[in-house]
DNA sequence: TATTGCACAGACCAAGGGGTCTGTTATTTA
DNA sequence: TAAATAACAGACCCCTTGGTCTGTGCAATA
């Protein structure tokens, strides 16, 4: 029985190494030899496993790049109570894990879905599934939001939702080129402000 | 003197062509086989005028990317009176624009950012700067406001200036995906909101 | 008119790309 | 214990890559 436990072995270190690869190379920059030779392994090993190079990376997607946006954007704010305060928090969690983390190459999500963007549409579409469940999980938890008293009923969650997800792409995107503690700083700053203007205001 | 008029058009139409593909397939899935395929020219002819591949697209910032950005979201608002109008307005029309293309790839500086973000530094060099062009231009813009009445004093232009430069780069690579028009409606409408908790209220 | 040199054409090169195929070895299974 | 099979190793294939180099035609100059 240790033979499948092996084979998921190898199969999950090829995975993570072809995602780390992936992910500071880019998918075209970076060659299935690059990841074997960082691995010692062999053609063998990688097509014993795997159909393509594109099938490997689906199998990522699935694997680890589902989960890993799940763990940090998704679960954390999931049937959580006040919208603002949770989400704000996600963020900011996000945005400090980037900025220490000295081998940063940006929100791995918005890189792939600008890399394959109408060039793969097969990966865009796995990719893309990851967006809309995150998204509908924002104006999930925004429409709740607004039951419990803490949006305001006037917003438009789909909305919100949008240019929450826009803004914080397009943030990741920016801190790559360094200067990332103003960023993160400037971003939360105006991310709040934002938010302010979706609270429900008191009636006086 | 028509060989330098050959020159120029040579290398005019290898550098509209090269943007074209690069911008559609990226850069490091486009080879220089595919551009001079396209355009019925010899490896002669492209290392006659460029040094290399990269040599070639830095040309390609420098007089074909630059322009664009200049054109399209710092002419618009340069030295203009309202800042929420016109940078309402510029956006708009930039979302528009790419709305009814059906060739958009998504936002030009946003896509080479993203392929080139660590992993070319000198390429890097000179993207970040028309972005930081872009970022000047809009906190001058917002200043000015300030002094003209429109903008509350107690904004932050600079990280207004963060929070529009990311969510615009967002939004340009969700659209790619599809249901452009929602996007570019939603999007609009948040930044109206946005913008309204940075004007200056009357007191009352 | 002869000659120079610009603006290419295109054969060529070594390296690297994704992918195939035939071993070989250790572990199961009969 | 023998046979079967899973899990690789690595040589090999053909195509493409960025880049070089020599050749060539045609306009500019003398």
């Amino acid at each position: 029985m240790e033979k499948k436990l092996k084979r998921m072995a190898t199969m999950h270190k090829l995975q993570v190494k072809g995602l780390e690869l992936f992910y500071q190379n880019g998918y075209y920059n970076t060659s299935v030899d690059d990841i074997l030779k960082s691995l010692s392994l062999s053609k063998g090993a990688f097509y014993y496993h795997f159909q393509s190079k594109e099938d490997f990376f689906i199998s990522i997607i699935q694997s680890l790049i589902v989960r890993k946006v799940y763990s940090t954007l998704i679960e954390p704010i999931e049937g959580k109570e006040n919208p603002f305060l949770v989400i704000d928090k996600c963020f900011e969690n996000s945005l400090e894990t980037a900025e220490h983390n000295e081998m940063d190459y940006g929100f791995i999500l918005g890189n792939f879905l600008t890399e394959f963007n109408r060039r793969n549409e097969t990966i865009s579409k796995y990719l893309t599934d990851i967006y809309k469940v995150w998204e509908v999980n924002l104006v999930t938890i925004l429409q709740k939001g607004k039951s419990d008293g803490f949006v305001d009923r006037h917003v438009d969650s789909e909305g919100v939702a949008t240019y929450l997800i826009s803004s914080y792409m397009g943030v990741r995107t920016l801190m790559v080129q360094g200067n990332c503690k103003n960023l993160k700083y400037n971003y939360l700053q105006q991310l709040r402000r934002y938010f302010n203007s979706l609270r429900l205001k008191e009636t006086v």
